[in-house]
Parts: C-alpha cells; sequence; structure tokens
DNA sequence: ATGAAAGCGCTAACAA
DNA sequence: TTGTTAGCGCTTTCAT
C-alpha cells in the first residue's frame, strides 16, 4: 500500500500505473494500451481483463498532467476573467464549459484580490501546460509583450487585441442606441457611472454613448463617477453624493457601464428616497437576465454573454484543433428599453 | 529554435528549462535552482545573472505540472459546483479564489451539459493532480464509494457527507424562519417549487419549511413544481401552470428552493398579470444581491455565500499543509422579510 | 502479445 | 560552484 506525504501531511496512496501493473502481473506498457483502449490486437482479451480488474479494484485513474507531458499536449484550457462576480462572466463561462466539456479541462484564473488582472496573473496562467487560453475583457496594456506559447483568443476588447484573434461586443453601436433611445425620450443631460480600470471596451462604452448623444443635441456630464470594482456596491456607495452634483446640473438620465453599477444605483437611490426614477431614467449596458425585474425598471443594452462563451469555446476548439486562428467577429447587442420618459 | 505540433497544428515552440540552460551556458539544475530562487550561496552571481538573461530573453516560464510531478506536490485545487449561472456559485467562488489566490491555482469543474454533476464528473476532476478537493452541493449518492487521494471538503451538503470534512448552511432553520414569517403574515396555505434533483440541502430546504408550517397550524402542499434546472427560465416557464392548481387550492405564498427560481416566478406572474404579489407572497432561499431590487419585493432567507467560500478555502487550505481535517461547521443564515401580507 | 527503455520538463540527491 | 543522475507517471517505439 504505502502513504503519500502531500506537504507533510500523511495522506492516502494516489494509485498509479504500476500498482496497476503490478496487481495485474504485468507492465505499465499493458496498463497504458489498455486504459487508453488502445488494446486492439495488440493485448489479449485475457490480459485486458485482468488489468481493468486490477484498475477497478485499485480504483485507479490516469493521472492527467503525467499524460499530457508525455504525450507533449496538453488538455487544459485557461480562461482570465476580471470579476467573477458579476453574472456576464459566469454566462461566459456556463456557454465557454458546455462546448469544451469533456474535451479539456477548464482552469479558471482571477486576479488574487480585488482589482483587475495584470501581466502577472496571465503569466501564472501560462505556467499551466495550457492547449488554450482566453483573455476576457482584458485591462489596456495587459496585452503588450505577452508571446503566448498557445493558442490564446482575446474577448470583449474592441480595437486592442494587438494581432490575438478575438471575438467582441459591439459596444459603440450599443452606446449609440443608448443615446438614441434615451434623447427620445426627452433626456437632454445625461450623467456617466464607470469604472476606474482603463479597458477598451468601458472606453467605447462611454464613448459610443457620448457621440451618440451629441448627434442628438444631448450631453454627457464630463465629471463620471468612477467606481474601483464593477460590483453594485460600489456604485450603491458612490452614488449619493454624486448625484448631489448631477441633480444641480439638471441632470435626468444617469448611465452605468453595467448593469451591476445600475443595480446599486437604484437601491442607493431608493433607500435615500432620491427621487429616482419619477423623473431620472437609469440604464446600463450588459442587459442580465435579472434586470427584468428591477424596479424602478431599468433600460440596458442586452450582451449575448452565453453566446460569446460558446463562440469562444468554438472558436478557441477550431484553433487548436484545425489550426490557423479564427477570424475576428462582433456579436451584435440589442437595446432592451425599460425606462421611464423625463419630466418636461 | 524548433516548433512543437499541438494537436496536429504548428504553434510557437514552448520554451523549456533546457533551452534556457543552453543559452546561458549552464545545466537545467542551475536553471531549476535560479528560478526557484534556490541560488544563494550554491551559484555565483555571475552565472544567476547569466541565466535571468536567458529567462529574459527567451520568455521562460516554469511548467507548473512537470514541476508537481518531480516534487510529487501538486499545485492546484478544485472545485466542482453544478450550476455556475446561480450567483451563489459566483460569490462562493470568489470568496475561494481570494484565499487561495497565488497558492494555488484553481481547476473549476462543471457538468458537461446541462444537468447536475455525478461521480464520473468528481473522477474527471481527480485526473488532474490536486493539492485539495471541493464537492459544492453534491447530489445524493454522489459521494459514494468515492476514495480520493487529496485532502476533500464538501459544501452545503447537510446531513450527508460520508465522513469528509464538511460546511454547512443552516438550511433547516432557514426553513422554520420562512414558515414562522410567512404564518405571522397571514399564510395558511403554501406552494413550493423546488428541483428535480435530489440533493441533501434541497431536502432539508422543503422539510424545514414544512415542518415549520405545520407547527404555526399552516400547510405545505404536498404537489410540488419541480424544475429541471434551478435557472430563472425553468420558474418562468412551469409557473403558470403549476399556478392554475394552486390558485383553486388557495394557495397565497409561493416558497421557491433558490432566489433564481422566485426571479422565474416573478417574471412569469408580471407577464402574465396573475395577481402575484397583490395577495400572494413568494418567498426563496439564498438571498441574492440584487434581489432587494425586485418588483414585486421577495422575502429570503440570505445565505453568506461568499463567506462559505472563504471558509472552505480556510479549511482546506489547513488541511493540507497542517494536516488533519478542519472541524465541520455549519454557518447561519438570515431571514430577510419583504413581502406584502396575505388578503384577509 | 508483452516488456524494456527512452523521454516529456522538472527537482533533488549526489559527484566532481 | 556546477554538472550528472535518477526519478515523478505516463506514452511510445522497439525488441523479444
Amino acid at each position: 500500500m504505502g502513504r503519500q506525504v502531500s506537504r507533510g501531511v500523511p495522506f492516502m496512496h494516489r494509485v498509479t500505473a504500476k500498482d496497476v501493473a503490478t496487481r495485474a502481473g504485468v507492465s505499465v506498457a499493458t496498463v497504458s494500451l489498455v486504459v487508453n483502449d488502445k488494446a486492439d490486437g495488440r493485448v489479449t482479451e485475457q490480459t485486458r481483463r485482468r488489468v481493468l480488474r486490477a484498475v477497478e479494484s485499485l480504483g485507479y485513474r490516469l493521472n492527467a498532467s503525467a499524460r499530457s507531458l508525455a504525450m507533449q499536449q496538453p488538455g487544459a484550457i485557461a480562461i482570465v476573467c476580471p470579476e467573477l462576480t458579476n453574472p456576464f462572466y459566469a454566462l461566459l463561462l456556463d456557454g465557454l464549459s458546455e462546448v469544451i466539456a469533456g474535451r479539456y479541462a477548464l482552469n479558471l484564473v482571477v486576479p488574487g484580490s480585488m482589482g483587475d488582472y495584470d501581466t502577472a496573473t496571465i503569466l501564472r496562467a501560462m505556467e499551466m501546460d495550457l492547449a488554450g487560453l482566453i483573455l476576457a475583457a482584458p485591462g489596456n496594456g495587459v496585452l503588450t509583450e505577452l508571446n503566448p506559447y498557445c493558442p490564446t483568443l482575446v474577448l470583449d476588447s474592441p480595437g486592442t487585441h494587438r494581432g490575438f484573434p478575438a471575438i467582441d461586443l459591439d459596444v459603440t453601436h450599443a452606446g449609440r442606441e443608448l443615446a438614441r433611445h434615451l434623447t427620445e425620450q426627452g433626456h437632454r443631460r445625461v450623467a456617466y457611472i464607470g469604472s476606474v480600470v482603463d479597458k477598451a471596451s468601458f472606453r467605447r462604452r462611454r464613448e459610443g454613448l457620448a457621440s451618440g448623444l451629441l448627434e442628438h443635441g444631448a450631453t454627457l456630464l464630463p465629471n463620471d463617477l468612477l467606481v474601483d470594482r464593477v460590483v453594485m456596491e460600489a456604485a450603491e456607495a458612490g452614488f449619493p453624493q454624486a448625484w448631489q452634483e448631477w441633480e444641480r446640473a439638471g441632470v435626468t438620465a444617469v448611465v452605468c457601464a453595467d448593469d451591476v453599477l445600475a443595480y446599486g444605483v437604484l437601491a442607493s437611490a431608493a433607500r435615500l428616497n432620491l427621487g429616482v426614477p419619477a423623473d431620472v431614467a437609469v440604464a446600463a449596458y450588459n442587459d442580465l437576465p435579472m434586470s427584468s425585474l428591477t424596479s424602478p425598471p431599468l433600460t440596458s443594452v442586452a450582451f449575448p454573454a452565453r453566446e460569446l462563451g460558446i463562440q469562444a469555446g468554438e472558436a478557441l476548439l477550431s484553433y487548436i484543433e484545425v489550426g490557423g486562428p479564427p477570424r475576428n467577429r462582433t456579436l451584435p447587442t440589442r437595446l432592451v428599453p425599460r425606462a421611464s420618459t423625463a419630466r418636461p
């Protein structure tokens, strides 16, 4: 039997092919053939049975990393994403894992503590041996001097993919749609809640909105509220103070870089009785499934998160197995109008 | 230089210690010493520099799985969870990853297609070499004949952990609290929306509620609506038909096994104008952050998901590094009342 | 049909 | 101070 030391702790022995071989009275090579279903004409049915019995009784499981080391073919895919608590990434992961399930293991890499991920985070991911790598919404500058050894795909980082194949969301168009809707509802002065982290997708969300508003004769105020994490609590905490200023400036609509920030605004406004949305609209990017239930109602632009995950999975799989980078794509977004009109 | 074939595709060569050694004119052993910061008195500052320069110029990164194979000390932790789209697990993961960040890589294992995970899913996880394993809310029977080679922790599976160390949520108490609240609000006939998958946590949620209602002279109807996945859409689709029956039976409160199911009920009710919650209360387990914004309002029992992740991480770390299984714990839950009263 | 041996990238004991 | 060697668990060629 024997025991194995795991960081100083005695623990159960991990059964190896050698154990199985000994038990079955064969060599490890034979065990390898049997467990990999390559026993066709190369192993007697007799011994195959014997090996299988030994596998069963010992509870043998292949060591995947030893296997991929020997085969020179990694069996895992890693995805690096900034913020797990945002359902956008959960949905993305859900779609992705559906596609790669069974074919590759999924390594999830998230920034250690709070804050966005950086180059070091990616390098940490690249220490595992990877068949493929997905970088979701990398911050600006993160992609510089990064030369991966495996097929790599960049998600939701419009315009800044530095030669990496990429799948983006049409966030600029989303911003213009939002602008059109708000101006149609009579809003003329709009404030913005964004993030301190600088990434292409965020930048374009604001730019699309700003240019759209300008086109329709409305304005986006320059003094944004910037949160340090894209979580509900951050917007909830920061909104009251920002609103004081915005209200004086005649703002009638607040646009958030993400639905979860809008949740924070709604929570904050409800708690403080700030008159939202009697005459103030809250709008956002990334319409999450539960956003249809918010009160007051929220207008936002739907991002196809799960679909993005699926397409990313398929693109990466073809990149890995067929070869040649997949062509870049931009997935459409769709305005979901729910906001009230501005008071005249 | 050379190139490496990745499943038939020519791709960039992955730089190895041997490449660095050649470039620096030293042996791989020296490289190993340098990159692992064990060069104290064992390597000249001179050669150390040379190696570091080679590392830099070639872009060398350690191969983590080869490393853990050689050291007989795995560097990854895996968590198996049923449903990524439920923010409960996202929050759990967030807490967990905060704790293990930098110390271990996190392998996320989810059931291939839809449906809950089974023993095969866990075995797949156990093929990676793992320092520790976390099983979140395993279905009944999944833990049988499972003998892991590494420290293993079971989460939210009250009463059914088969000797594994475990951290649970006090779901039974949660159910009784919910029952007390609903009866105080005047509700006497309550219906339930649960899941077809049989797991201890779900079972107790219903049992706690049922016994609590009984105690207060109210009843839980026997004909539950059972969804096949704990997602908003499933409850949204199933609710209208169930409601027809429940309404005839005089039901004034609907309790859901999870907040996301309650979201589905609210969406469905709003869409079909079913009179919820003019005189009907919707209550649920697992109060998610955004639940405070739902309209109509939702009463639910808050589950400390992020805290569960943190405690799981700490417990597993101590199990791995200090040794000896952590003692079992049950985290408290807290009723968050928001529901309206029953019409007399 | 089966086994011995080499090698994947790395670490660790031991030589030099 | 540095290199040589063996070995981690596995696959794969090549003898037998």
